[in-house]
DNA sequence: TGCGTTTTGTACTGATTGGTATAGATAGAA
DNA sequence: TTCTATCTATACCAATCAGTACAAAACGCA
């Protein structure tokens, strides 16, 4: 049930607003994207703005939540809704560079880049990227566990390791994307991304001399 | 042979100054710094630093070559001067987590984050990261394939695909380092990560449902 | 000592930054 | 219509930004 405030209505979608702000943040970075970028991208002037996000710190925040719920949080989605696991492993791989190398869209991840590079300046941020990085990982490491339970896995399958190095090769893309991989190049790994996390049997090669 | 200028003498050296200014722009950041950070940190007002580096991009260019120099081309010279291939990759991927775990230094990697971060901003910064990242990934590439030839890796051996999986990998360390997991935690997938970049064979599991 | 040269320290510039005061505009409620 | 509440638009603020003018200082050289 909304409440109907009286008094002249806003006349944006706080929500799209954010969603202008993400981009402006994910292309320049906290400090730089101004206020004023900000307000020409989401078409509103500055009282607006304050209003209703309160300050910029505030709104960069308010675009990291939100990135992760639209845009990055799409590769977890897909992961879950797999049928099979190497699928899941597979989709997630592939979502998230989708995201990353969209025409017309800032490459690489708003996370990646922009909030890590603020994280020891911008109070909150740290935090909040830590806190929505360890979610992500339990997310997978559930159903890890669950295909262990399932004996789709081997009991010893190291679910919390390959949790993390799944976000970290994620990290890795997102990383080649930003500095100008082309999708295609950034895709020809996927399998071994794939193979990476999925591995049973330590499958390293002869430690002879080379 | 250094020609002996007359005129005062500068008051500092140069190289150490560039490695302070990396200091301040691997923890704030290019917009994050500011030059009163700069100077401060340095140790020299304005005019020098503007006599000696031109201006704030040129210093932070100056940064990010030094930094790939002194501190991530550490990893690559280790992994170039192992005996074995195996400890090659182990060495890699360890002497980059220490470099982005080191206790008193910034975490992560200044071309990780704040090179990255202001890579749209700042011009030159995108294309002097995409030079380094090439290069390296040619150095490690050259080994696999001399390894081939040596036949310590099979024919078929991925070369290009792993050299490049490989910095992936030392780029999702750094981004865990960033965000503030312990060094120790990292380590833990030292050997998954070795095993993903030497991998011989297909060693995914079965395709089952999950 | 005096001259030319280069660096240093102080103080300054115009521009831009994040943030706000204030007045007018637009809605529901009385 | 009138009152009150909320939002919008313009114009503004102090602070900070990157960059510089200028004079004093410190050298080599004569």
């Amino acid at each position: 049930m909304v409440q109907k405030r009286s008094g002249r209505p806003r006349g944006f979608d706080p929500e799209m607003a954010v969603m202008q702000a993400v981009e402006v943040f994910w292309a320049n970075g906290y400090e730089g994207a101004s206020l004023d970028d900000l307000t020409r991208a989401i078409g509103i002037n500055r009282p607006s703005l304050y209003a209703t996000f309160g300050d910029k710190r505030r709104l960069f925040l308010a675009a990291i939540q939100a990135y992760g719920q639209t845009i990055s949080g799409t590769a977890v989605d897909a992961f879950e809704a797999a049928p099979t696991l190497h699928e899941a492993v597979q989709i997630f791989f592939q979502t998230a560079l989708e995201n990353a190398t969209r025409p017309g869209k800032p490459q690489g991840c708003l996370i990646g880049s922009a909030a890590v590079a603020s994280a020891n300046d911008v109070e909150g941020v740290g935090d909040l990227i830590r806190q929505m990085s360890l979610r992500s990982r339990a997310g997978l490491q559930a159903r890890f566990d669950q295909a262990i339970a399932d004996a789709d896995l081997p009991p010893d399958f190291p679910s919390e390791r390959r949790a993390a190095l799944m976000i970290e090769l994620m990290q890795g893309q997102v990383h080649r994307a930003r500095i100008g991989d082309s999708r295609d190049a950034i895709a020809e790994g996927l399998e071994d991304r794939v193979s990476a996390v999925l591995a049973v049997q330590s499958s390293s090669i002869q430690n002879s001399p080379s």
